[in-house]
DNA sequence: ATCAATATCCGTGGTAGTACGTATTTTTAT
DNA sequence: ATAAAAATACGTACTACCACGGATATTGAT
């Protein structure tokens, strides 16, 4: 092509291996530059607030802050930033959000580089891109779940005070436990827990784990 | 060095993209080869059947088959090869019962490209070799858990029919649901139950949860 | 033949979480 | 100024899970 723009794209991952795997294949491409890394949400939003990139190439499953808020971010910072969610768990109610937060595209970690290639030229000139797999997700979950709108108002992000509580439910306290630390009753405690399980559409602690997990909302680290 | 080995290494990941971004830097290496790919536990088996590699950089926490395994088969099959574990989890337990199994290195995904290449030339000469954050991590739990021997010895792995339950537990069935699905007792399933927290040193289900996703044990997808 | 591991089962009592409904105060947004 | 969202709190009844201690049948290894 002739009027050939160079793509600059930063790369946001927690694992420093990813980021470093990514701009070596990256690097590789004409029509393509790595143009940083970063490894927390807060440093992605950083560098965009410094530097002009066209595409972030951002796995949203990271310990702190979710994915959705950051890609609002990001396009208010730079209205034009095309954001395209990596990510290894195929969660149908994430994609949904992340589109709906103003991501362009949507891939899996499983799929290979030359899709994430591919989808990185097509969301550069403006068009969406959701991965071979992603689709078929979405095609086998038509309907499965209430009408888009309430759902993704309501499941969107948990308060911050929620937050604060299944951290600590995932760090194995009891109820009671929590309270004497947040200084709270014990019946507040139930009630946030019941808040967290209707949000995040779980029925159980176990669900509840699951998809705090997988949603990058809690700390794995013992400490 | 003059009588320098090419090393092959093959990389285990369970994500193609993590695969193909080794395989950009591993080629970028004089001394190292990237021999080949594996999404499963059983490609690898399969592929160091058929091919000698000195290396293999294997991502431990996949769905199928624990790495601990893995890797015993592994060095079966090849006495010497060397195998480096490559984890996102930073689980004090998992560390120990990898080490055991074979395992010459164990290495964390957030850890940078030098040191993973640091690491591959280490265990190709038959070294072992510890990430600078896992050593701390060693260093942090000394004394935490009792006498490694007895302890690796339950910890190794559950029985078949505990791993069914622990699935199925994950699955969000209550311990009467798993009762009727496997036609025994709802005692039955108590004592299975309690025999696997044993086992896994956890002490409620969301620590079994997080250690189960943490080690792969359950499959993520809803189905 | 014998031991260890696995898988099965029971009782009894205790505890933590869950469902449901309601309500007040504080903060935030328009 | 007013409405909406968030954080706080209570009561009552119910259920699932957990702790403990025991028991038996089956299998496989030595």
């Amino acid at each position: 092509m002739l009027l050939e723009k160079i793509i600059k794209v930063l790369v946001v991952d927690d694992h420093q291996l990813i980021i470093d795997g990514l701009k070596s294949l990256l690097q590789d491409e004409h029509d393509i530059v790595f143009a940083g890394g970063a490894n927390t949400m807060q440093q992605a939003i950083d560098f965009v607030s410094k530097n002009r990139v066209e595409v972030v190439l951002a796995d949203i499953n990271m310990p702190e802050g979710s994915g959705i808020e950051t890609t609002r971010s990001l396009k208010v910072i730079q209205p034009d930033i095309q954001v395209l969610a990596l990510t290894m768990h195929e969660d149908i109610n994430m994609i949904r959000m992340m589109v709906e937060a103003g991501a362009s595209g949507y891939i899996l970690k499983r799929t290979n580089m030359n899709e994430v290639l591919e989808a990185i030229r097509v969301v550069a000139k403006g068009g969406k891109y959701l991965g071979r797999d992603v689709q078929e997700i979405l095609l086998n979950n038509m309907g499965k779940s209430t009408s888009p709108a309430e759902q993704i108002v309501n499941l969107s992000i948990l308060t911050q005070r929620e937050r604060e509580i299944l951290n600590l439910i995932a760090k194995e306290l009891r109820n009671d436990e929590i309270a004497e630390k947040l200084f709270i009753s014990e019946r507040t405690v139930e009630t946030h827990r019941r808040n967290i399980f209707t949000k995040t559409k779980t029925k159980s602690i176990v669900g509840l784990i699951k998809y705090a997990m997988g949603n990058g909302m809690i700390d794995q680290n013992p400490s």
